[in-house]
DNA sequence: ATGAGTGCAAAGTATTTGCACGTAC
DNA sequence: GTACGTGCAAATACTTTGCACTCAT
């Protein structure tokens, strides 16, 4: 998957004028820094990856304060509450998707099914309701720990 | 919905009893509380709620350690996950349902979808996975207040 | 130049836990 | 009687915030 991650912070940069905001190396280091993470995270997560790679550095709390942008601008969900975890994932270029997290391991799958999506399209229709973003999580146990039992 | 609420506590007894756990006032009486409170709560929500009604008294603490037991007995569920909400739900005696939470007023509205049921099975059984348990929250604006805006 | 952004440490929330006392068994 | 449960206050985990300094405009 190559997005192109140029496109995305010159975007995010008129995002930030269009708001009157100012675009700081943090605010843009951290889209890099994110991407180049790769993966689903948690700030915790995130904040220690940042330190051992030690070439960029953003605090923890502009990594609060710049996740909060990056979620309205739309690169960055909320994926995951469990307990009090909060994994993120930069969703940038991805068709939307859901999740599947073994209780056991904490693997993450990714999955996409249309027809879900029309149906609670549906469910909205049928009580007026505007839909902004959803979450479908679904916890349970994945085939490797099943077979490891 | 008139379900029996001596059943439940009779059944809880026997599910404390199999795990060797005791049979105390607080547990069985924090099923009458939550029953009686009859709606989605906060823990601090429901503390305070059962502060006013003074009759009965369980502390904070055994309220998180037996909201635990109720989700593993099945009559509790964490529904919602909002920031750092969490929102509890007494779901004895009704069908699986998911929710609709409106980000303006916080009304929460319940739906009940079994083709959605359905096609998560689907999801699941192909990626061989074991699902225990799962959460739709579909965020959004209620009829309501898309009048008033 | 000026006001917004940043990093730090402190403050807030929500939840968990250690401990002394109480209660179910 | 004994061990588990309870309530309290302290601890923890996660996130937010006040403030002095820095940087983008």
């Amino acid at each position: 998957m190559s997005i192109n991650l140029n496109e995305i912070k010159r975007e995010f940069t008129k995002f930030l004028k269009r708001k009157n905001m100012k675009v700081t190396q943090s605010r843009l280091d951290l889209i890099d820094l994110i991407a180049d993470y790769g993966k689903h995270f948690e700030v915790e997560e995130l904040v220690n990856w940042i330190a051992m790679q030690s070439d960029k550095t953003v605090s923890r709390s502009t990594i609060y304060r710049t996740i909060k942008l990056l979620q309205e601008f739309g690169v960055i969900k909320e994926v995951i509450k469990q307990g009090s975890r909060t994994i993120y994932e930069f969703v940038a270029g991805k068709a939307h998707h859901d999740h599947l997290v073994c209780v056991e391991c904490g693997k993450i799958i990714e999955f996409v099914n249309e027809d879900i999506e029309k149906l609670q399209d549906e469910v909205c229709d049928q009580y007026d309701f505007q839909p902004l973003h959803h979450r479908l999580e679904i916890f349970g146990i994945c085939a490797d720990c099943r077979r490891r039992q």
